[in-house]
DNA sequence: CAGCATCCCTCAAGATACTG
DNA sequence: CAGTATCTTGAGGGATGCTG
């Protein structure tokens, strides 16, 4: 995230803080907690909304419509509508959704591995 | 994040739904702003708090110490008091910590290589 | 300097209801 | 079924002041 300042070359500094200003406002609406579930619960299969809500446990009809917009204007999910009665809409991940699925997986995988650490670190400093 | 079941083993179906109700708060915890770039501005440095503060783009000062106690808990960073005056506190990161950062690393590069898509994504969908 | 406590207010998010 | 709109609440987070 940060980023190299070039100071005294023809780069214009006030492009490299537009750039840099927008790559933070990227991660704060990807960095957070129900955007993650849901890019990690998607993964490579495709899903309607409500298979999602199932599926993202303890997400609120209102912070899933909320967080599938915002993925969606990203472009982080494929939002697909079916003229059907009753309607049905189906969600999947797009090529830049599953790269960042990719670190979300990661971040999983480190939960999995420090799970005992951390559990015990919460008790010391608890106790 | 997704928790095998096992069914109809020996494993306690009771442990693993605790194990996966830990992780979704280990998750919850982590998965925010702050404690992310809190993570990535520690990097591999030792700073004081105040040297977060300036350097954390836009966090209060109460933000920071919240997340840094939470942080704390978990086992993600150290904390180091030199009881001098005035005070020294200095943070790092311990192992599991740096684990962490590399996904979030890997987030920050993600961040970088769509960057691009992600901003056309964005006036198509807005316009 | 770092941390805690207090106050206060905004906005995030749940509940509910209506539409295509 | 999926989405939008409205209302309401309370927790998140800022500002300030005090302490070691």
């Amino acid at each position: 995230m940060v980023t190299k300042q070039f100071k005294g070359t023809a780069v214009d500094e006030a492009d490299l803080r537009r750039a840099d200003s927008l790559a933070r406002e990227i991660f704060s609406d990807v960095a957070n907690k129900w955007a993650l579930l849901i890019i990690e619960t998607l993964g490579e299969r495709t899903l309607r909304f409500s298979e999602l809500r199932n599926e993202v446990e303890g997400v609120s009809h209102k912070m899933l419509t909320q967080n599938l917009r915002m993925l969606e204007r990203n472009g982080l999910v494929d939002r697909t509508v079916y003229p059907t009665v009753p309607p049905r809409v189906e969600y999947t991940l797009t090529v830049s959704g599953q790269g960042l699925r990719k670190t979300v997986d990661a971040m999983c995988e480190w939960t999995h591995r420090y799970f005992a650490d951390i559990e015990s670190s919460r008790r010391r400093f608890d106790g």
